[in-house]
DNA sequence: CTAATTTATGACCAATTGGTAACAAATTAT
DNA sequence: ATAATTTGTTACCAATTGGTCATAAATTAG
């Protein structure tokens, strides 16, 4: 899996790793959130220069937009990844849980809550972005929280939906609080205690 | 209750009024976050001319402190008045949810959440505030829980400490989500959801 | 009336902002 | 070799940023 498209066109040749550049603005975006960014620390946490990063990556907006999807995608498949591979899907909601909190470091909380909370009421591209994220983790929840009723795991008078939904905003609530009220640990204990309020 | 200490001392009397000017300031940095609020758009949503605004109120982040606190004040004022008012405290409680997510209006938010994921990790000034309001709003919150469940309108076997932590969450991330991916509405009948959970 | 004091106003400032253009360097195509 | 093309680098740009200062206006104290 070295480089699947490697199509080296004319022209001088790249001296930098794209990918490894958008991880870099991704953090600094994690971090300080769009506003406090500015192109010059890009440039320093990149290492590129301004007019490589524009022609890479267009301009500030774009390059924002292109690592917030990154950072949805990798946090996506991450969760994903834990998100099956348990005998019990409560135990894999659990998993989900403890992952995306620990994704959510103190401090940087998740990006998408960030970028939900600074810029969604006043940028479409984000606001679109923020939802189709959503809807994909509503759709994961639902399905787990269903497979595990039907196993007896929930108690049956419940509604997956709407317990997704509940969980989906206390992930983001847990995202907001570790960005400077209480530790990750703690939000993952609420959170747990949550879930087994439904057993 | 005219004036209280309506101290006219010497020199040019002011032509606005303080707490007036104070609270555009805070509707702007509400909507629109510290960093993308301009001291161009401070002195148009107050009216005043930059010298005077920091006469009045100090440089831009002491402006910011005293919108927030102000904030926090009228906020947990509104909330106090409505979690008293119920023979239960359960219809208390729900009262006050209902309450905070109404001034929670779809695209604003909660200042102190919106202050929290942008500032909390790189301002102490900030996190310390906010610190400060979050144990008042457990304090709060943890005595109506204890109350209702002495009555009997909460499961004997749940923690009051550990609803109210979840309660908080529920409320952080509402007010996470009203700003891109759900109505007011919605947040609130899912908050009633998870409260309902408790009986 | 004059002095002292406070406020309102607008001019001014250095630094930073996001963004562009010009040019040199490195590569492929012919 | 030369042309075409793409990238790296630097200098540059207008606009905006938060913040200060000098001055005029309005008031009270004496």
């Amino acid at each position: 899996m070295v480089q699947p498209g490697a199509k080296r066109s004319v022209g001088r040749p790249r001296e930098f790793d794209e990918e490894a550049a958008l991880e870099a603005a991704m953090d600094a975006f994690w971090q300080k959130g769009y506003e406090a960014t500015s192109l010059a620390e890009l440039c320093s946490c990149t290492g590129l220069h301004k007019g490589s990063l524009y022609q890479a990556f267009g301009d500030k907006h774009q390059l924002f937009m292109r690592a917030l999807i990154h950072y949805a995608d990798t946090e996506f498949k991450e969760t994903a990844a834990v998100a099956f591979q348990h005998e019990s899907p409560l135990e894999s909601i659990r998993a989900v849980v403890r992952t995306v909190c620990t994704h959510a470091e103190e401090g940087r909380g998740c990006m998408m809550i960030n970028s939900m909370v600074e810029l969604a009421p006043h940028d479409p591209d984000v606001k679109k972005a923020i939802e189709n994220e959503g809807q994909r983790r509503m759709r994961v929840m639902t399905e787990l929280l269903t497979r595990a009723q039907e196993l007896g795991e929930i108690r049956p008078e419940l509604e997956p939906d709407k317990l997704a939904r509940q969980l989906l905003i206390g992930l983001a609530g847990s995202a907001a609080m570790v960005k400077g009220l209480i530790t990750t640990e703690e939000v993952k204990d609420i959170l747990e205690d949550m879930i087994d309020g439904w057993t």
